[in-house]
This record gives structure tokens, C-alpha cells and sequence, in this order.
DNA sequence: GTCTATAATGAGATAGAC
DNA sequence: GTCTATCTCATTATAGAC
């Protein structure tokens, strides 16, 4: 007991299991896995380089470790609204928000699964059926949804899959290409984050205005 | 002269140092610098390995000069036409259809200079001076049209950088993201490009839609 | 479990023949 | 100019002491 308050106060001591996990976490998203060193990640574990080695067999084990974490984090959330029993526009709400929200936290985390996703396309089939993602169902749901709405003439007519794939890529663009953005709007890291929480607003009621009759 | 008409009609024989350069740059751009190797760029030039080093001293060398040439091609189309004279409906009109254009060709131009840049930003403010970019012109003169719009009541009230974001995002999103979409979409390659033709008039009215009072 | 030392390999770069 | 053979080095992976 005495020891839970301790640990309370302090920063919990981590194994080195979790201590190489957060490690790699950071080194592979921030270089990828063919420019990720072993090195680097032990480094930051602050562990020695064998040791890596001997919880995970080998630097792909422990890359696709990491990569089934990142491709939850960045699917799951998406994947759930989609599916939910909210109405359209609150639906369209929810979706801006909360990838705003996540990307915030991890800005360099859809990079990292649009760039190893396009070096090895295999892994988004292999890893979306591991955890149940079924994107005909996602999407068959979405699209009805706005079907329905332009017949009931809530919204004018568009394609679902183009207003989703709007939807998409006016939250996570901005993420994939900070450091572009940032340099050309000569931007720091305060900035870049006000603007990104002014636009989980922005973007929505653009998106609204976009599609109300 | 008999020369000539044969060569109009075969395939015209290049150079080994064009042919290098060519599968160099498809070699840089399918796998980014760290994952390309010199074999896999010698093998599809049909050359031998040694014959990369005589003509350009090494990797880095060879990539600079790819880099060079993907950068202007991402980005001086879109600066060109930021700093025309165009009024600002006709400037988005023509944003989003030379990038969708542009990138039909190259789909995988901005994924490969997003993750370059990503691992090494200085090349941007490096490469970008090199070539005569100035973003804070560029985007000074798109911000004072946008300004104009709202005071003329032309457009509603919007950030002219949320809204540049939104032109840029709906644009470029799609073909970065090409691998996942396609896939999560169940497209093949000509649906993909069908989508992407009948978007540069959907991208376009979505955004006249959002923006007309 | 954790380390040091070392092996094994992969990949970039150079030397030198033709 | 173009190739084969070779060198060098960085990096992953393993063996074995503690």
C-alpha cells in the first residue's frame, strides 16, 4: 500500500517490454521501417541492442507489432461513427471531431500508415480482416444514409463516396502535410494547433453549407 | 533523314544517363530514399550498378536530383496559378483541375515528397528558395482576394487558409491516400480514375457551394 | 533478464580490365 | 562508357558470460 502511493507520485516504473514498445513506436513512426534503426529504437528504450532481440525475434516482429497498434488507432474510431445509428449530419460532426481530435495527439500517425500501407498494400487486407474492419459494410451504410437524405431533400445530391472521401481528407490532409503547411504559413507549433482546433468547426459547417439544399 | 523516320517510329534510344534518371525516379518515389536500392535502379535501367556511380557519385547525389525535379513538379503549377490575375472562383476552378490532372499523371508525387520532406524539412525551405518559391507572396495575394470576397459580400466569412486547406486537402488527399481507397472502395484502377474526372467538377461545386452567401 | 562481443549479411562505393 | 570483382562499412542478428 505504501508502495501504490509511492508509485502514484512517481513516474510508474516501466518494464522493459513496454519500455522498448513505446520506443519503437516513436522511432518507426517517425522514419518508417526501412530507415528505423535498431540502434535507435534501443536507444530511447534505454536498454541494450540485443535485448530488442530477445522480446521480439526480429525487427519485422517488432515492426508489425507497432504497425496493428497504429492501424487500430487509426481505423477504429472512424469505423465505429460510421457504423453508428447517428443521423447524417451528426454523424459528419462526430467523424470531423474526432479525427481532429486523435490526429492532434498523434499528428504523424496517418503518414505513417499511408506510407507503409503503400510500401506493402498486402497489410491492409491482412491486418483490416485480423480485427473485423469490414469496409463494404461501413461504407454500404454510409451511403445509404445519404441516399435517404437526398431523396428526403435534407441535402442536395452528391455522390457518398466523394463527399466521404471530402470529409476525409479535409481533417487528415492537414496532419500528413504539416511540415508543409507549416513552413509555406510560416506557422509554429502553437499556431498549427490553434488552427487545427478552430477547424474541427470550420470544417464542419463548410462541409454543411456544402451539402444543405 | 532515313535515320530520322526510323527513329519517329521506334522507340527513340536513350541515353544511359536518361535511363538512369528515369528509373531512378521511379525507383525514389515507389519506395522513398531510405528503402530505394541502387540494384533495384541499375536493374530497371537494364545497366550495371557501377555505371550509377560514374554517372552521378552516389545515392544521395541521384536522389537530390530526383528531388529537385518532383518538388517543382508539385509545386510550381500551384504557384503559378496562386499568383496569377485570375479572379478567385476562376483561381479554384483551376486549382483544384491542374492538381487532379497533375496528379492522374503522377499519383504518387505528393506521398513521395510529403514523407521526404517529413524526414528532412529543411529540403523545403532548401529546395524552395532554390527555385524562386516565395509562400509568403503566394499566399498574401490569395488571402487579400479572399479578404475582398468577403467584404464584397461575394463569399461568406471564411479563413483564407482554412479554405486554401480545404482546396488543397480535397485534392491531394485522394492520391495519397489512393492504396487505402481503392482498397476500403473495392476499385480497380479505371473506377479510381473515373472518380477522380468526375471530381474535379464535384471538388469544385462542393467549394462554390460552401462559400456563395 | 541484461549485457559484451562477435558473427553474418546486405548494400553502397571503388579499382581496374576491357 | 560499361562491366566484373572487390572493398568497406553499417546494421541486423546471435552466442555466451554474468
Amino acid at each position: 500500500m505504501f508502495n501504490k502511493i509511492v508509485n502514484m507520485s512517481e513516474a510508474k516504473p516501466r518494464s522493459a517490454e513496454e519500455l522498448i514498445i513505446d520506443s519503437a513506436m516513436k522511432v518507426f513512426t517517425r522514419r518508417g521501417f526501412a530507415a528505423a534503426r535498431m540502434e535507435e529504437i534501443a536507444k530511447e528504450a534505454g536498454i541494450n541492442r540485443a535485448l530488442l532481440h530477445y522480446y521480439f525475434r526480429d525487427k519485422e516482429t517488432m515492426f508489425a507489432i507497432i504497425f496493428e497498434t497504429r492501424f487500430k488507432e487509426f481505423f477504429s474510431g472512424i469505423g465505429t461513427i460510421l457504423q453508428s445509428e447517428k443521423s447524417l449530419f451528426e454523424k459528419i460532426r462526430e467523424i470531423v471531431s474526432h479525427e481532429i481530435n486523435v490526429l492532434t495527439l498523434h499528428p504523424d500517425l496517418p503518414r505513417f500508415i499511408i506510407t507503409e500501407v503503400a510500401s506493402q498494400p498486402e497489410r491492409l487486407i491482412q491486418y483490416g480482416q485480423k480485427m473485423g474492419i469490414n469496409p463494404r459494410m461501413m461504407l454500404a451504410q454510409f451511403n445509404s444514409q445519404v441516399e435517404e437524405a437526398i431523396a428526403q431533400q435534407r441535402i442536395i445530391p452528391i455522390e457518398s463516396r466523394q463527399l466521404l472521401m471530402n470529409i476525409m481528407s479535409m481533417c487528415i490532409y492537414p496532419f500528413v502535410a504539416k511540415p508543409i503547411i507549416k513552413t509555406m504559413m510560416q506557422m509554429d507549433e502553437n499556431s498549427f494547433g490553434e488552427l487545427m482546433e478552430k477547424r474541427k468547426n470550420d470544417v464542419y459547417e463548410f462541409i454543411i453549407k456544402a451539402i444543405t439544399p
